[in-house]
DNA sequence: CGGCATCCCGTCCGATACTG
DNA sequence: CAGTATCGGACGGGATGCCG
């Protein structure tokens, strides 16, 4: 009996990809959002179809809710779900080292740009 | 300013795919592995291909340590640096929030089940 | 405004076979 | 034992354009 990755690969399948993560820590942190405003949010550069797509899948998973006002123009918002922000607990820490790993990967940076000239040599 | 998602990306670099986080997960908890060990301890079915490629990339990122002992027949264990284990921090909270989400998941897929029957009417 | 259709590319993942 | 070589399919991600 295994009590090891029992959990991780699912929670690995449920935010993986580029962008479910991002999405998901933002509608945690704004709490509905229409779909142009969210797509701003960002980092600016996802293309409406990808988010289109990922807001399908966190949709199917529970974590994500649609709200169509059903109005023209059509007016669409996004909340993520009770139990979406349950990951929460995760995403924090996920955020968390992730700063800490972005300034040691600088230093690493001017590292490699050494050993890469030394290999031109 | 944002103060959101700035270290979030970057963690979803690392920890991306469907392997890079359970073979991190698997040597923490374990401490030196041999290839072919590691290879099965993972459900069993990674393809020493991908196996390979994986761990490069966590080498690469500073996480996972080669040593290899220069024997025949080869003799090559991985470890996780120091550096590498922090990275429990948010690994232990995805696993927890796995295990929840697996129950939750199969409550689900009854229902859907149910709705797709619908569909086919 | 909130998408979907099309096309395209690179990466992920896998099976099989083979080597030092 | 610890990989690499080769092939191939599936998926992720992006650009562009169109529609109700």
């Amino acid at each position: 009996m295994k009590e090891d990755g029992i959990g991780l690969d699912v929670t690995l399948e449920v935010v993986c990809g580029k962008w479910k993560g991002l999405i998901l820590w933002k509608l945690i942190h704004e709490n509905h959002l229409r779909f142009n405003a969210l797509r701003r949010s960002l980092d600016g550069n996802i293309s409406s179809r990808i988010l289109a797509r990922e807001l399908k899948k966190l949709i199917q998973d529970g974590l994500v809710e649609r709200i169509d006002y059903e109005t023209v123009p059509p007016r669409v918002e996004y909340r993520v779900t009770p139990y979406g922000r349950t990951t929460a607990s995760f995403l924090e820490k996920m955020n968390e080292w992730g700063i800490h790993h972005k300034r040691r990967a600088d230093q690493q940076e001017s590292l490699t740009d050494v050993s890469n000239q030394l290999k031109e040599q």
